[in-house]
DNA sequence: GATGAATGAGGTTTCATTCAT
DNA sequence: GATGAATGAAACCTCATTCAT
């Protein structure tokens, strides 16, 4: 792939997770890449279809997780709560880039199935980790997780002052700790 | 106040909560409230003004609760908790909008200090809350079940298939139940 | 005539001369002057004919001048210039108001005729001032004077720098001085 | 420079003199000069920024004036007047747009530098000019000058009735020479 | 006399997109 | 691959003006 190419997405990423897509222009875009915007549609066709390229490379998170399939369902579930944290606060951008692009309408309709697809995927993964571990309610205790994680990021993202970061992560750890050990003693 | 100015801020509560804030012109406010654009600016001066006005107009969930304060501190978290999921399921619209404003960066700059405000409130009632309880770390606590309903939120609203609304509701009352209890029996 | 009549034409004489006719919007006027944008049209139907009320009663100089024909014709000159430098001081207001409306198109337009009528009667009492002190080529001479007398306001009004005002006035008066005699001793 | 964008200049050089800056809209630009209103954007950013390429486009007078500083200062001095007189009868609209821009407060603001520096270095040619020749008082002489052509300018281009031009244009020749005659026989 | 509500026309500007080169 | 020129549509906003009260 061209190297303008590759800039141009690094741009669109960053600005679309900034600004959000609709306060984003390819004008924008191709200044802050170097190069003019009609290379931005020589390149993406039109502004849709670079989203859709834009999410396509951004990282799937889950997709990492499955692949330490290796270990036991506890260290995987362990393992799940502590790469969240960890990206959570290095990598913000990503995160406020999915938040966006799900909430915002125009985004959505444009995703749609891409996200459906991966919302899916994780919850499917988280619920089969669950079962795994022999917990009950595997359905709601997964939405219930997501819903955390969600809710989590949202909050710390868009915290107007300081959030306690580190005490919800060991909050959230030590209530996935406790729900596995309850589980087992039965 | 005016009927058509109350129109206009009705229109403009359900657009920006559709389609976001900078993703509604006046101009299609001004059609759907069947108002000229100019009146628009008459009652409200500018766009940033509406959002404010609309924002103050919106009805804050959590002054409602409050008032609920004859109850004991178990029962107000049961409401708490119980209003959020009656109204989530109802007044979608509102959630929608709090989101959407909350995550646009334009918008949260505009009413960065009413939505601080707001926040900080809701946060501290929860925390009192938690304290009257005897529940421990009632900081950290606070933060996640604000987390958890943003999430619960956030997912029900925009999911993209059948949320399990109901499974959702009766884990987090049970949660909440059971750490009560585990709380008084220490 | 009512006291809010006066206040609107006042407020408006004001801000048609810093801002000119155009980029003063009646709201405006309305504003400072403490009613409301209607009364504004109630008194006065129009901008345009706002603009004309506000030309008739701003003073016209020459019909001041003129009021002093008891003197000589040598001490109306002198008195013409000192008058002009004075006012020039003072009134700047007046002078940048008359500019404005000469010079715009729009205005010069509406207030064609008693612009017209103004000027003519200016240069036609100077005009008239040289004949009786039996300068010669009273005519370009009149011109001239108006000229200059405009050339400076302009020039002091708009200066960017620290305008040579004194030392202006002085040269003047020199040199209308130094005419009259050199006109008596032929 | 590309054709439309030469176009534009020309014609945005006589709409602003004969409507004003503020009277001017891009839109009757683009329309007169056979382009689209956002070519004149995509050219000139702004509309601020088009004032700006229109001023410094504009001839400079006194740049012209002082490249014949070959010849004697008589020469100089006369060749301003009669080069005043005969750009001022052909080239009516740039002297409509000089006035124009510095007595309209917007445009004065924007252009301030660029006219002040314009200025100061008309009036100081003007009074090394005198310098030269020995007039005394060269600095109230200079601005003297200066109201004198600017007063005429204004008259000219502005009259109701017909101006002497020639008339004037004769007195003006005939005192500076007096002047220099007077001076040189002290 | 005095006002607030209401509007149509028009202004500057942004933007996604196309096209010739 | 890469660009500058070009555009139509639509955004926010202002303004002179009218009308009912």
């Amino acid at each position: 792939m061209s190297d303008k190419r590759i800039k141009v997405i690094e741009v669109a990423t960053r600005l679309f997770s900034e600004k959000g897509f609709d306060n984003t222009s390819i004008s924008a875009i191709g200044k802050e890449a170097g190069v003019s915007k009609a290379l931005v549609f020589h390149h993406f066709q039109n502004k849709d279809n670079l989203l859709i390229e834009v999410f396509k490379q951004s990282t799937n998170v889950i997709s990492e997780y499955s692949k330490n399939n290796k270990t036991t369902s506890v260290d995987q579930l362990m393992e799940l709560l502590n790469t969240f944290f960890d990206r959570l606060k290095v990598e913000k951008e990503y995160f406020q880039f999915s938040i966006n692009i799900c909430i915002q309408q125009s985004t959505r309709d444009l995703l749609h199935d891409l996200i459906a697809e991966r919302s899916a995927g994780i919850q499917k993964y988280i619920q089969q980790l669950f079962d795994a571990l022999g917990i009950e309610n595997s359905l709601a205790k997964s939405y219930m997780l997501i819903a955390e994680l969600d809710g989590i990021a949202i909050n710390y993202i868009f915290a107007f002052t300081h959030y306690p970061f580190e005490e919800i992560r060991q909050e959230m750890i030590g209530k996935y700790q406790l729900l596995i050990q309850n589980t087992k003693t039965k």
